[in-house]
DNA sequence: AGCCTATTGGAAAACGTTTGCCCAGCGCAA
DNA sequence: TTGCGCTGGGCAAACGTTTTCCAATAGGCT
């Protein structure tokens, strides 16, 4: 690391012929006033010197520095960095910095980078991802953002189910058996489900919701029709596949995110059928584009840039009982589901 | 700003039984050696006492922090998270932290953010997105950016034109030269431009490459045939629109960025126009899902990750002369420009 | 004039590290 | 035995801030 050679208060100090504290006070100051003139005279020589603020000593004496860390599963999926963006639109009102990870989805480094997070001593641990069912690393994570809290930082997890900490979930039940009841009333009567890995909480409430949904409307799921694969836009076309090797007879299909959607899509005309003509296709999260792409995806808006404004104020706002957030979601229908 | 009371170094060489700068050997430890059973012991300790380094302690003495600071214009557009994902992988692999920031493509703001992050004493600053041409703000960045370099910090910018910093520079001219050549041997002939505003100097040269590539197989581009708007899904949209307002004759369209050809896609849809039947569509960027839409989506392949790869390893590699790295694109043909 | 209070500047102690230096111990060659 | 070099531990200074005192000055009141 080469050392960085700057400006320091002291020089300012010297330069405007007052003492170091009287230049911090100056600068950044905060209880105690100083004159007018000193002021001036102070804040215009850190202007002319160029001066800088060391933001690692004021972190160093003041016990936490103004940084928000975020940890984001994979920040190239349209899902997190619309979270991500909301996230970081907050924390720059809020005047606090944005420190970021990915957990490239694997929990063992997801441990690692909170322990890391926690050697900056951020102000706030924002955790942005669904959590594995059965995870072994899970009792470890929660003990190092038990031990973060404990020392005076706040923790908000995005949509990571039950857990003692400040919370802001995605209706996903509620979204998905909406979703349901919408796609039941348009038409629809054979349906498949190409889902996430059901381990991770957010595909189990999602299909739990639209097996729930159509249950309400005395559908029943079968188990053959519901494949399950990776959370991603591969994912949903390995999963579409099953589906369609399976010979299972389908009108419409769910896919668990709009990623998901995308990729089964493409899978379905692979095969040689229509999305939206011979089977619907509905996604889940309403992301950028879903309305460009042909047929346009019926979907359940989740307003992700809302989710991340929504964690950091929990991150903001003090308080000692642990809060959930619920944001809603809305049934959106497109043309990728045409009633029949 | 809670304070956080974490346990220290110090309470761990207590009690370990060794000093201070003994525990700091050993855990940290630099050139100096201690013995293992010390090191064991001390290791041991920290571990059961749940010891973290103070990251703000450590870069306040050793002058700068293992930290890269990165700006982008908009985390949200895949673009750009694409390129922060390659950095951010990058990032992790030299065990540098990541701290972001989306100047939300006001420059005024990017100025600032850089002086926050040179608050930061981060070991590199990269800035991702195009320069304005005539931005006001321009000498004010370059200027924060060469007293961060003069203090030993590493600059990278990409697709920032000629400037003299480390640059990673996308191929935007040949590669929109090469995708006319291509589009021209498929038969086009009558072509239209959704550009972005050209004083951003990345629309400026696919612009360029565009028309020149169109001028070496004796077809010149219209000033008529080109419509200009913002750099985004919408603009891509107005432009479109624009274009089909004019009635200019067309059979291809050429759209600056993959996300401005999404939003001329449902511009022609809305205008009763098949892209990819009547009117052919092409983009740049090659940014996920373009495979997924229907027609799929001609375009030019920008390695986006890769990008943001090469960036960090500018950023980390010594070297006083600025250099370029140029990365290649490869025009991508897909049914969205059908032979002719 | 005497005293009390409010204001504002400065000296110095912290914050949690790293690291330059000193020094003790030890092995080894002369 | 002496001298020397090497190893490895500890003391204390340094890094750039904030903040707690303390001191000095000014002003208001009796």
């Amino acid at each position: 690391m080469p050392p960085q050679h700057q400006v320091t208060l002291a020089q300012v100090a010297e330069a405007a012929g007052v003492s170091i504290a009287t230049a911090s006070r100056a600068i950044n100051g905060s209880t105690r006033k100083v004159s007018e003139e000193i002021r001036v005279r102070v804040t215009q020589t850190a202007e002319e010197l160029g001066y800088l603020p060391n933001l690692s000593a004021q972190t160093v004496v003041k016990g936490a520095s103004p940084t928000v860390a975020v940890l984001v599963s994979d920040i190239a999926d349209p899902y997190f960095s619309a979270i991500s963006s909301g996230i970081m639109a907050a924390a720059r009102q809020a005047g606090l910095m944005v420190t970021m990870a990915t957990s490239e989805r694997r929990s063992a480094d997801e441990r690692d980078m909170i322990r890391t997070f926690r050697s900056q001593r951020p102000r706030a641990i924002v955790v942005v991802g669904s959590r594995w069912d059965q995870d072994p690393q899970a009792a470890a994570i929660e003990e190092q953002l038990a031990a973060y809290q404990q020392a005076g930082g706040r923790v908000v997890l995005v949509s990571q189910g039950p857990s003692p900490f400040d919370l802001v979930e995605i209706q996903n039940f509620e979204g998905a058996k909406a979703l349901a009841h919408a796609l039941v009333d348009q038409g629809g009567q054979r349906f498949g489900v190409a889902v996430g890995y059901r381990r991770l909480r957010t595909n189990a409430d999602r299909l739990a919701g639209f097996t729930q949904g159509l249950a309400e409307r005395s559908i029943t799921l079968k188990e053959e029709a519901v494949a399950e694969a990776a959370f991603t836009r591969d994912g949903g076309y390995a999963a579409m596949r099953q589906l369609l090797e399976r010979g299972v007879e389908l009108d419409t299909v769910f896919a668990a995110s709009d990623l998901m959607a995308f990729g089964a899509a493409t899978a379905m005309r692979e095969a040689g059928v229509q999305p939206g003509a011979q089977i619907g296709l509905a996604g889940f999260d309403n992301i950028a584009l879903t309305e460009d792409v042909t047929p346009a995806l019926t979907t359940v808006d989740a307003p992700l840039g809302e989710i991340g404004r929504r964690a950091m104020d929990l991150a903001l706002s003090e308080g000692t009982e642990p809060r959930t957030v619920e944001v809603p979601t809305s049934v959106i229908l497109r043309a990728s589901t045409p009633r029949r």
